[in-house]
DNA sequence: TATGAATGAGTATTCATTCAT
DNA sequence: CATGAATGAATACTCATTCAT
């Protein structure tokens, strides 16, 4: 879990940091940000309070730190399309990367609620950390959908206001998603989403 | 008499309520719900802290009545689809729908931020209060899609995530539109949402 | 006591600040500056600890509160010496000067020990409040001084060294004075002091 | 044997003490006692915070024997006057003293700070040892002062109050020579004094 | 109705000190 | 001798809430 970002202060004091950003993940998942102190990470790790500050500054910089990588990986789950390669249609490719996302959202259900739900809105600069994201996101996107709308793949339209209803569409899906309402398997989803982007759904 | 004088009291003492709920609806929208205290609001109508609790409880109550007000605004602007209506088709209806939710939207920018924003993850109260209004609007428009997939006018497949699809997307496009980020009027963002419904994205 | 500095909050509110300061000054001078808790300062005026924090921003507030007002105290008991006064012979003012500081200090015997003995070295903010005074102190005996050479009323050499010798000396004694350790009344205190700048020590 | 590794080790464990307590002289010095922690210690001579417990009991001890060292020094550097000499006159007795003192302070800026600067009011402990030093300085002053007067070498007078001033005039200048405040070599220092003590300030 | 002084529970954070390795 | 991870007591500070006026 939780990829291998942080490899400073020797294998056991590294430890020592995933457990705590584990159990933080965890507690402010079950309880959000606010109604989660300190102590309560430090208590879920047998830990001393006085511990936690030995591997973090403070308790944004922990979110913060589980935020980051979070988006980290999935910014790494995105690849970019590929209209030249004749042997991966660019629908494949598309599928492909709705479904590394979708799986790794299934993985992580606690990152997902944090990242999706509970981070924006909770600080300045957490919001900060989120808007760069989303940003690059949006242009990352923008760009494929215009190369797609030049090549006749993607319907002539305000692309921006695309942009804001899949994404939006799809972290409405990942969330309920990982919380079980959808009683989908993944490449359900993933199936009823290009469906979905296909034809629309009106008859 | 008495009876006067405490209408009387009551009309002013709305008055009073609803600066304080403007107010608190500001503050919560500026710097939202944790970084607000009750001293901020009161300071914004200019009225001493005590003030505010002569007219709601708690902090969280008039979060939660902000909210409770503004989802019940949202629930009585979506009108139910009469299929039978020849003279209003059931795309118009839907329209008319969307185009209510959108220019409802664009009226209160900050209650849109909150109830989108920031009022999930808050509370476990809060939560529950949205869980439930959700739910009731899932069932609504499940019912709703239900009824349009015997008709051969909603294509098939899960409707569950058709709702989330929407829903999500929906619920992003309303946000960015108040933020100004879509430049669009009201009309075109439903024009757009339309065609998207009609005939998905890609090409 | 404590002068009449904030006059801010109304007549209750000064009321309660200056019983906060007097307790400060009090708890400081009795334990020292850091063996003092926030909380002991409260209780000593029988108030909760958030009391403290409606009159003062933090502990060092109300400490720097008391330096400046006590420091401002101190400039105001020191008159500048008029050599073409016939009437008042320099030495006379100087003694007056002196008696002043004197009695001053045996009025607040607290904050002679928290200015002389405290305070040096304990912030750096609180430092600079110090130098500053210090430096404009200099400056003034510097000048008087130099005037009192010109004239020969006071002897050549270097003059910084003079001012060290002569401000060492007087804080020693008064702080010595204030705590009982010399028995002597003002009066004799200032005597013996103007006998040693008179003759000095050595027959 | 054994003796020997023990002697051993106690030697190269000395050079350890010293470097710490070197250490600990620098970081108190630069940024006060409480301003400085056990580990800036530690890290200061590139050794483990759990080290520093092996030389020494705790903060308060190592600042207590950088104290009594210095003290130590001081006392060292005061002769008893000898008023029966031919050969050395008591002036140039209490010059050779004065003398002594201002360059052993010129040697040990850092302590003299400590000392003179930061040692009072920072612990009741500390106040004890100092206390005790200088009531012993003061009787053996007093001693002196008592003979010297008795010989009409020394002018009549308040004894302890003459002390109080001497002392702190001394301690004033030692602390402004060590800052560099007063630009004078240590014998001009000490003939300013000198002729201070002999004559007085006023012409 | 309105006030705003007072409350005190709640939390983040620091750091001297210990101890197993 | 040396380490440094772990400890947890100690404290400053915030802020929702109350209540006497």
């Amino acid at each position: 879990m939780l990829g291998c970002a942080a490899v400073a202060r020797g294998i056991r004091g590294n430890k020592r940091r995933i457990e705590l950003l584990e159990a933080a993940r965890d507690c402010f998942s079950e309880h959000g940000y606010h109604a989660t102190s300190v102590d309560d990470i430090a208590k879920r790790v047998h830990v001393a309070r006085g511990t936690f500050y030995l591997y973090f500054a403070d308790k944004r910089a922990i979110f913060a730190e589980l935020l980051a990588e979070f988006l980290g990986r999935i910014a790494g789950s995105i690849q970019s399309i590929d209209l030249a390669d004749p042997s991966r249609p660019p629908r494949e490719q598309l599928r492909a990367n709705l479904l590394r996302l979708v799986e790794l959202a299934e993985g992580e259900p606690a990152m997902v609620k944090l990242t999706l739900a509970d981070a924006p809105g909770l600080t300045y600069e957490l919001d900060e950390q989120l808007q760069t994201f989303y940003a690059a996101l949006r242009l990352f996107i923008d760009e494929s959908l215009q190369e797609g709308q030049k090549m006749n793949l993607i319907r002539k339209g305000d692309r921006q206001l695309y942009i804001s209803l899949v994404l939006g569409g799809l972290q409405r899906i990942l969330l309920d998603h990982c919380r079980g309402t959808l009683a989908l398997s993944a490449v359900e989803v993933v199936d009823a989403i290009m469906a979905f982007l296909n034809e629309g759904l009106l008859a």
